[in-house]
DNA sequence: AGACGTACCTGACCGC
DNA sequence: TGCGGTCAGGTACGTC
C-alpha cells in the first residue's frame, strides 16, 4: 500500500520515537529484505542518534549523527510498528529498533513481501533517491514544470506519472485518482497534454495526497494506544477498485472501467476522463 | 536512451 | 476443507 501518503503518515507516526533519539539496539531477524543489509549494519547504528528524520517521495531517511543515511523503504507490504522490548514477535518482523529516551520504544519493521529495503547512504551520496523527480506537495512540482517532464514522451499519462523521475511518490492509487480528478484519460500519450491540463492534473495531484495524508492524520490520533500499527489507513477512493461502480462525478452518468497498463490495474471513467 | 516485460516474495481471495 | 490460479498499492534489471 505505501505510496507517499502512507509514507508520511508513517513518517509522522515515527518521528517523536526516533528523531533526536539514539539507538540503543538493533536486531537484524535475516540477511535480507529485497536486498542484503550493508556490512555490519546494526554495528553502525547502535550509538548513532538520528538529527534528522524526514521523508523523500516514498522515502524515509534518518540522518545519523555518524554522517551516514539510514534510507528505508517500505516496497509493497512494510509496515512499522511501535512497541516495547517486551511485546511477542510476528512473523514477519524483520527488524528491530530499540531506541533510548522516554519509554524505550522498540520499532518494529514487519515485511511479509519483503519489498522494502534499507540502506545506508555515506554522507553526500544520495544514493537511489538521487534521481528522483519533484516532491509533489512542493512548489517544484507545478503546472509548467510537469508539463514540461511529460512533453517529450510518448509512454502514456498514466505510465509517466509512475515513473519516479518524473514525479516522485506516486503509485498505482493516487494516479488513478489524480486522473479521474482532473478528467484526463490514463491512455493518453503523455506529450498531447496541454500546459492548462497539466495544470488542473498537478493541482488534482496535490489536492488527493493533501487529503490522503489528512485522513493519515486523523487515524494517527489514537496511535499510542491503539495497536501501533503505522502504514495503512483506510481512504475513501473515487475511482481505485470501483470497476462497475458508476462514476463518482456529480454531472457524469459514467461507469468506471478497469483496464491493465504496463502490467498495471488502471481505473478510470471513460466518460469524464478524455 | 527509452520502453517493455519480468523478477523479487507472501498472503488473500475466488472458484471449483 | 483444500487446492490451484490470480492478484496485490513498488522498484530494479535484462533485453530489445
Amino acid at each position: 500500500m505505501p505510496e507517499l501518503p502512507e509514507v508520511e503518515t508513517v513518517l509522522r507516526g515515527l518521528y517523536p520515537f526516533m528523531h533526536g533519539r539514539k539507538f540503543s539496539n538493533v536486531t537484524l531477524r535475516r540477511e535480507n529484505l529485497r536486498f542484503a543489509f550493508a556490512d555490519n549494519f546494526a554495528g553502525r547504528l547502535i550509538g548513532k542518534e538520528i538529527i534528522n528524520f524526514s521523508r523523500r517521495a516514498k522515502f524515509l531517511k534518518a540522518e545519523l549523527s555518524s554522517g551516514e543515511t539510514l534510507l528505508m523503504h517500505l516496497g509493497m507490504s512494510g509496515r512499522f510498528s511501535v512497541t516495547n522490548s517486551k511485546a511477542a514477535l510476528e512473523k514477519h518482523d524483520h527488524v528491530l529498533f530499540d531506541m533510548t529516551g522516554e519509554g524505550a520504544p522498540r520499532i518494529i519493521y514487519n515485511d511479509p513481501r519483503r519489498f522494502g529495503f534499507m540502506e545506508l547512504l555515506a554522507h553526500g551520496d544520495a544514493g537511489r533517491i538521487a534521481d528522483l523527480g519533484p516532491e509533489p506537495l512542493s512548489n517544484m512540482c507545478n503546472g509548467p514544470s510537469l508539463h514540461a517532464a511529460l512533453s517529450g514522451k510518448k509512454a502514456p499519462i498514466k505510465t509517466a506519472l509512475l515513473d519516479q523521475k518524473i514525479i516522485a511518490g506516486l503509485g498505482n492509487i493516487y494516479v488513478c485518482e489524480a486522473l479521474h480528478g482532473a478528467g484526463v484519460a490514463p491512455q493518453r500519450r503523455s506529450f498531447t497534454l496541454s500546459l492548462s491540463e497539466a495544470e488542473i492534473l498537478c493541482g488534482e495531484i496535490k489536492q488527493v495526497l493533501a487529503r490522503a495524508i489528512e485522513a493519515g492524520g486523523s487515524s494517527l490520533k489514537d496511535f499510542a494506544s491503539a495497536d501501533g500499527a503505522l502504514g495503512y489507513f483506510q481512504h475513501q477512493f473515487s475511482v481505485y477498485g470501483k470497476k462497475g461502480e458508476p462514476c463518482a462525478k456529480r454531472d457524469c452518468k459514467g461507469e468506471i472501467s478497469a483496464i491493465s497498463q504496463s502490467g498495471r490495474s488502471t481505473f478510470f471513467c471513460s466518460q469524464c476522463q478524455k
